[in-house]
DNA sequence: GCAAAAGTGTTCTCAGTACACCCATGA
DNA sequence: TCATGGGTGTACTGAGAACACTTTTGC
């Protein structure tokens, strides 16, 4: 199989995880760090998303779930591409220069961006190459490139699909509480949300099904556990031609 | 200035008009034709979308923007990038390849794809070069490369976002009638909605402004005629976190 | 006066919202 | 027995949906 890659085109992955016990919505980024030749000046030092060339025979999708299994393992997660970033200059601060000299990449680079949503616990941090970590989307550590500008793209895009898709099962474990899911509702929107009200509106779905079982090992009263049955969703699943303007 | 083209980046345009008297929701397409040498054989003859590659010191925006001037001479439209199509087999139809081969271009095209929406009015045919027409999106031609896919993500996004943004007023001409929108909508949508519960909805819009104007040259009653006001809209809007799965 | 489309009101139902207390459990 | 978070019910309000006839105009 030929590896050509495409020095124009890129994927870049915005890694979504959530951490049900800080109740955090964090992003997964890589470490990017560079020295000098003589090894005493540290020229770059910061966090980067995770991405890489397109290979010439890879479709763009290809790419991404390839790019986001070098990483963290997994290949069945969430995945969209939400927008291309193509500016001219979007690789030309000091530092990305630099790192590009040393990485011989391209300055003229369009990159495809896809935004994943992965459950935390399905994560193994000592495994992941790059140094990567947990970061959450509220406190950010310097970024290079144009990544601040993709990450707040793909938040914003998620913020909005969160309200119309079940896509945010696919951050939770498989077994959840109610309050995890308005915990991170919350998390993902900065709301407050009634919890009788949001109870009683998730309860009555049909593809939220109880289980019979309960948390076990915290010390207050256990909560019922749940799970969501994406069956369930599709089979009941209409359009919704409510105009909302 | 330097126009070097990237050979591995496209933008394709994606153009949606509204016919207010025939009721149909359009698309602006361009002829693809190439004969034989000896001129005695049509070896291609389908529409394509209009598009074009990048140059090396765009924006992609910029180069969306570049080519639905050149083809209509608009510049002020509502536009949108709403995906890239990079498949390494996107333009290998036969009668793409014989194109290609006769145009130069290269296999491995990434587009980033567009879709506007014009005031059909603003549009004149005769000024446009490639013979464009107008085409009903029910009722579209041959297409050339993968563009009937494109146009397909296209119209989805597009009924997705006019539900929830005021975007259809870009389709229509400034001063329309409450049954303008309507009929536009439900061109859209392909759905049926009832008169009088849209006409009220709409007009307790305060963006929707009613005019001291009505149809003129009309052989019946003539309609009240009514503006947008996006300044109203932008000042009254308030994000909704209506969680709807 | 007639054809054609504009314009108008009421009732019902359902979902969202606001709001405060008791309960079950482990320590 | 106490601290902690889990879990529950009711009344109000507003928007969507269903539904059929009268009005205005140009010809």
């Amino acid at each position: 199989m030929e590896l050509k890659k495409n020095p124009n085109i890129s994927v870049d992955c915005v890694v979504f995880g959530y951490d049900t016990t800080t109740k955090s919505l964090n992003l997964l980024l890589i470490n990017r760090y560079l020295e000098s030749a003589s090894g005493n000046e540290v020229l770059v030092d910061d966090y980067v998303l995770t991405g890489y060339h397109i290979y010439e025979h890879e479709t763009l999708d290809d790419s991404a779930t390839r790019v986001l299994k070098e990483l963290t393992g997994l290949t069945n997660t969430y995945k969209k591409q939400f927008k291309a970033f193509g500016d001219p200059d979007r690789l030309k601060n000091e530092k990305d220069i630099t790192w590009i000299n040393n990485e011989k990449f391209n300055f003229r680079t369009v990159t495809i961006a896809y935004y994943f949503l992965v459950k935390t616990e399905d994560v193994d941090l000592e495994k992941t190459k790059h140094n990567a970590k947990w970061f959450p989307v509220a406190e950010l550590p310097t970024l290079g490139f144009d990544h601040k500008q993709i990450i707040l793209e793909a938040y914003e895009d998620l913020k909005i699909k969160c309200l119309a898709e079940p896509i945010i099962f696919e951050l939770l474990p498989d077994k959840f509480t109610i309050n995890d899911v308005q915990d991170l509702y919350e998390s993902i929107l900065d709301i407050e949300i009634d919890n009788r009200n949001f109870r009683r509106k998730l309860i009555n779905k049909k593809y939220i099904i109880p289980l019979d079982e309960k948390q076990v090992g915290v010390s207050k009263k256990p909560a019922q556990l749940y799970m969501f049955s994406k069956d369930v969703y599709e089979k009941m699943y209409q359009k919704n031609y409510l105009i909302n303007i």
